[in-house]
DNA sequence: CTGTATCCTAGATGATACTG
DNA sequence: CAGTATCATCTAGGATACAG
């Protein structure tokens, strides 16, 4: 718990359990999110080693995001949660 | 979620898992919890279904909680999210 | 497109005192 | 012992505007 112990997280990992998605794709299917809270969760999560975020060096900017080890091991836990 | 998405839920579903416990005795095992968190949250876990709860008409006062059947049907759950 | 910076509010939680 | 009532506080979260 703390690792998913918020009103995204659990959402953010749910969305990433099929593979690495573009930043803003996976904010679009987080239906309701502020652009503020996608950001600062997705931080925490990659700070908690739950997700690993990538970075084109293109423009216009390119970020993608998926599940790192750690995250892929609570699967389980977050298909249980599922909803 | 939302049957156990908050800072206590979680904890006091887990101390649980073991058996019944006296009120008292329940919130002495969850460090930290004041008594207005631990009353209120164990009802609205009472409200979802997750929890029942016992009251023996002595004196003084004695009340105890138990998982119920749902409530036991997230043990699996509970238990991984342990720490 | 992706991310940062503010300002602001509702709800969650804590501390304390009190009742049956 | 168990629970309620208040009041004060803290913080997650939303809205908005702006930057690289």
């Amino acid at each position: 718990m703390g690792l998913i112990g918020t009103k995204w997280k659990p959402l953010i990992l749910f969305h990433l359990l099929d593979g690495s998605l573009r930043s803003g794709l996976l904010q679009k299917k987080i239906s309701g999110i502020s652009n503020k809270m996608f950001t600062q969760t997705v931080r925490e999560l990659e700070k908690d080693g739950l997700v690993s975020r990538k970075v084109f060096a293109v423009v216009p900017p390119k970020v993608e995001y998926k599940l790192s080890e750690r995250g892929r091991s609570l699967e389980n836990i977050l298909r249980s949660l599922d909803t």
